[in-house]
DNA sequence: CGATATTTTGAAATAATTCAAAGGCAGTGG
DNA sequence: CCACTGCCTTTGAATTATTTCAAAATATCG
C-alpha cells in the first residue's frame, strides 16, 4: 500500500484507518458484499479466491505485507479473501480512500502501480496455468515465494498455505502437487524440514525448471 | 480508453494522438521494447501473447475497441502485443498521458478503473484455465466473445482468430480446441457456417456449460 | 485452378486425476 | 506422558482427459 508521506487528505485517510485482526479461516470480504473497506496488510498471508458453481477453487492470488486488498472498482467485492493464518491489517473505509485517489496525484500513482504489478502478476499466473506441466508450475510456485518472503536464509522458504491452497492456485489436485515436490526432492533441488516450509538447495536448477525468464519481474528490464 | 470531455491537459494529450496502422501479423509493441507509447484501438483485434523461454505460447488477451495497450508501469513492455486482423489505433506517447494523469483526477480514474477491470479478466482467465475442462473453457469464450461483441445478432458470434490463438489463448491444443467446438456443435448447441464465427443455437446450455455465474461480470453484482 | 495453410478427424501415448489406503503430525484428554 | 482422534500429506494403482503424432479434409490466396 502507498505510504504516508504528503498531504493534508493523506492524513485524513491514515487516520481512518482502524486496526483489524482475522484469526485462520476467517473471511476478509466476501463475494458480493459491498466493496466499502480497503485493508492493508500487516501480518499474515491472505488467499484471494473465486469458488465456482461447480464447487470449483480457485485461488487467484496469496497475498502478503505490504499488499492490500479491496481494488475492486464494482461496487461489490468479485472475489472471496480468506485468512490463511492470522493476520492483521489496517482497515479504510472506501469514502475517504477514494477522495484521496482523487486529491493526490502521488497516491493515485502508487495505487496505479500496485495495481499494475497485481495484473502483471495475474497474467504469470495465467501463463503458469495454462502453459507448464505440474512439476513447472510448483518450481515456479517456490521461486515466486521466495522472491516474496524477504527471509534472512534467501534459499529457505515458507509454506504457510495447506497443499489444497497450492493446489488450487496452480490448478492442480493435492496429490499432484504433492508429487511434485517429491519429485524436485528426489532430483536433491530441495529439502524439507517440516511440510510447511523448505529448503531450495540448487537454485539454479530450480530456476531452470521453473522458466525464471518467463515471468514480469525478469522481463521487460534493461 | 477515457474519453474526452474535459480540461487543457486532455486537449493536449488528445491532440498528441498519432493514428497508426498494422496490419496481419504486425507487433504494436514487442517484449523489451521502451514502453514509450499507448494505443487505443479503433478497430481490429490485438493479441497480448507471452512466449515462454521454451517455445510455448499464452494469449494473455484478446483486445478490441475500445480496450487500450501499454499500462504497463514498468519502463518496458514486458509483453508482445499482436495484430491479428488490420488494426487501425490512435498512439499517444507516454508523456503527455502520464501528464494527464496527474492533473486530471477523472481521466486518472477512468484509467484506473479500466486497469481494474483489466484484472478482473485476468482473473476470469486464470479460473477458466485453472479449473474447467476443454469444452467448459471453449463454451466460457463463445460467451465472453458473444458479451465483447455488440453484433446485431446478439447469437452470432465472429472469431477473428485462429484455432491456434484460442488454443493459446485456452491452454489447449488446437486438436483439443476442435474437438470440443464439434462436440458443442454436436450437441446442437452451436452451429458453424465457416470455421471463422458461429451462431449459438442454445444459449441456456451453453451457459450451463460455460458457468456464466462464475465470472466477474455476473458477480458481485446486486 | 493449383499450392499452401488451417482445420478436422483418428489412433496411440501420456500427464494428471480419481479413488483408495497408509503415514505423519498436532491437539486433547485420560 | 502417552494414547487416541482427526486432519493433512504422501504413496499406490487404475482411469481419464488431453496431448501427441499422423493423415485427411477444408479453406485461403495468388
Amino acid at each position: 500500500m502507498a505510504k504516508r508521506d504528503a498531504g493534508p487528505e493523506l492524513e485524513f485517510l491514515f487516520s481512518q484507518g482502524v486496526p483489524k485482526h482475522f484469526e485462520t479461516g476467517e473471511h476478509l470480504m466476501t463475494e458480493g458484499a459491498p466493496s466499502d473497506y480497503i485493508f492493508d496488510i500487516l501480518s499474515g498471508t491472505v488467499a484471494i479466491e473465486r469458488n465456482g458453481s461447480s464447487g470449483k477453487r480457485q485461488i487467484l492470488k496469496f497475498l502478503n505485507p505490504p499488499d492490500f486488498i479491496g481494488a475492486a472498482s464494482t461496487p461489490r467485492y468479485p472475489n472471496l479473501a480468506t485468512a490463511l493464518t492470522d493476520v492483521t491489517t489496517i482497515c479504510y473505509p472506501r469514502g475517504p480512500f477514494d477522495k484521496a485517489l482523487r486529491v493526490s496525484p502521488d497516491f493515485s500513482e502508487n495505487f496505479r502501480n500496485s495495481l499494475t504489478r497485481m495484473l502483471e502478476a495475474s497474467n504469470d499466473h495465467v501463463f503458469i496455468v495454462g502453459q507448464r506441466s505440474s512439476i513447472e508450475r510448483i518450481a515456479s510456485f517456490l521461486l515466486m515465494l521466495r522472491a516474496s518472503q524477504a527471509n534472512a536464509d534467501h534459499n529457505f522458504v515458507n509454506l504457510p498455505m495447506t497443499r489444497t491452497d497450492i493446489a488450487d492456485f496452480l490448478g492442480l489436485t493435492i496429490e499432484t502437487v504433492s508429487r511434485a515436490f517429491g519429485s524436485l526432492k528426489g532430483a536433491g533441488i530441495i529439502t524439507f524440514s517440516n511440510s510447511h516450509s523448505c529448503r531450495i538447495v540448487r537454485l539454479n536448477q530450480l530456476r531452470e525448471i521453473g522458466g525464471r525468464d518467463d515471468f514480469t519481474e525478469n522481463r521487460g528490464r534493461i
